[in-house]
DNA sequence: CCGGTTTCTGACTACAAAATCAGGAAAGCT
DNA sequence: AGCTTTCCTGATTTTGTAGTCAGAAACCGG
């Protein structure tokens, strides 16, 4: 199991561990978890079944395992952020922002995560919760109440402005399919992407402005 | 095989089928395809499980069939939309982001079944494409262009747009287990709904609007 | 190159869920 | 009432997948 403390690793079985988690965390990510079969994995990434559940004791432990290679990610962003936590509220909220399309692009696992187990309910959410989002999205909502008290965001309740300004901008990221299955378009290319996060910062975030906080904007 | 053209159906027959039909739209808009069993619906419907393979071929059959209850819906909002067919299309738009609101309060099951399947791509995204959202979606995107055309909107990719008003509209209701997980916040209520509606019509449409449309909007 | 350790596989078991089928109950018709 | 059609169930088969286990292969320190 390789989830305890201490367990023996030379570095191939790291090197095949790894390869396990990011198919899973692919896999995981887009299909949720029960439409993922641990043969599914195994043969992605080049294995034998019984190789995973070597490295992982089984499927609830080997999605949790490849969640934690996001982790890494947010606690990245945290760090980013918490050297700018001396600046303006809504200015750090737009940086927030503007990390979280990134982050969103280059690891698309986490917003549809998000998505599948937050519509769902249950244990999983309730550990990403715990261990992945939670802390992030209670930080955010605390920056976005404080824009509201500095007079910068309109007042709306601070929890629905969080949700739906990380739904609405994930939800181009997540939707890829379905956007080239009903339009032909294709969201992963750089001038989209450009596009995309243009529209996100200026119209959804913008939209939220008050006049101050426009004024803030301009004069930035 | 209730979906060929002649069924022989009594009233008994076709109530029973309803009900399963409306358990099943419920468990698989909530969970998702491969969560929920014929068993469980069954149990919820209150019949033996070899009913539902009475009723309906198979569980992909039972999908269909009980994405087809939202057909209603959808063409409901069709009429009224086209009622409305000569207004400028920013209004028209405003007009259908309201609807989309509402239907989404009231049949939350839409939203989450295209986010799910969306994500995941396949066979069932094609098939709601063709029977369900495409056409929706095609003329809405339509409209989002022509608005721009008239100055009203912010010259965004309008299928961009469109995706990004209506992810971020239905956010909140989608996730809301994890609202109530996460903050303890509880957005099925009369006046977080409220203030939810505002919130997305306000800020979200109103951050794509330009400053004609802003004064199209007022001179309502 | 040898013994021990780590890593991995093939063959298997256990189980849950979909699908089938033979037949019984209920409803409708004459 | 008697016959027929429609509706539904209990019992069973089939299938797909998670998880186990004995042992082989690869690796490593001496």
């Amino acid at each position: 199991m390789a989830d305890s403390a201490d367990w023996p690793i030379t570095p191939k079985g790291e090197a095949t561990a790894a390869r396990i988690r990011d198919v899973a965390l692919d896999q995981f990510s887009r299909l949720g978890f029960e439409r993922v079969t641990m043969g599914g994995i195994a043969k992605a990434a080049k294995v034998s079944q019984p190789a995973l559940h070597y490295h992982f004791q089984d499927k609830a432990q080997l999605w949790r395992a490849s969640m934690l290679a996001l982790a890494a990610v947010i606690a990245e962003e945290e760090r980013l952020m918490n050297a700018a936590r001396d600046l303006p509220a809504l200015t750090q909220l737009r940086m927030a922002m503007r990390m979280f399309l990134q982050i969103s692009w280059n690891h698309p696992a986490l917003g549809r995560i998000v998505a599948l187990e937050g519509m769902a309910g249950g244990e999983r959410l309730e550990w990403l919760n715990r261990h992945l989002i939670g802390p992030r999205n209670r930080r955010l909502v605390k920056l976005a109440a404080q824009a509201i008290a500095d007079g910068d965001l309109r007042p709306f309740p601070p929890e629905l402005l969080i949700i739906t300004l990380q739904t609405g901008g994930v939800g181009v990221i997540n939707l890829a399919p379905l956007l080239r299955d009903a339009f032909g378009y294709e969201p992963d290319e750089p001038t989209a992407r450009a596009a995309h996060e243009d529209m996100i910062l200026e119209a959804v975030l913008g939209g939220f402005l008050t006049e101050k906080g426009r004024a803030r904007e301009t004069a930035r």
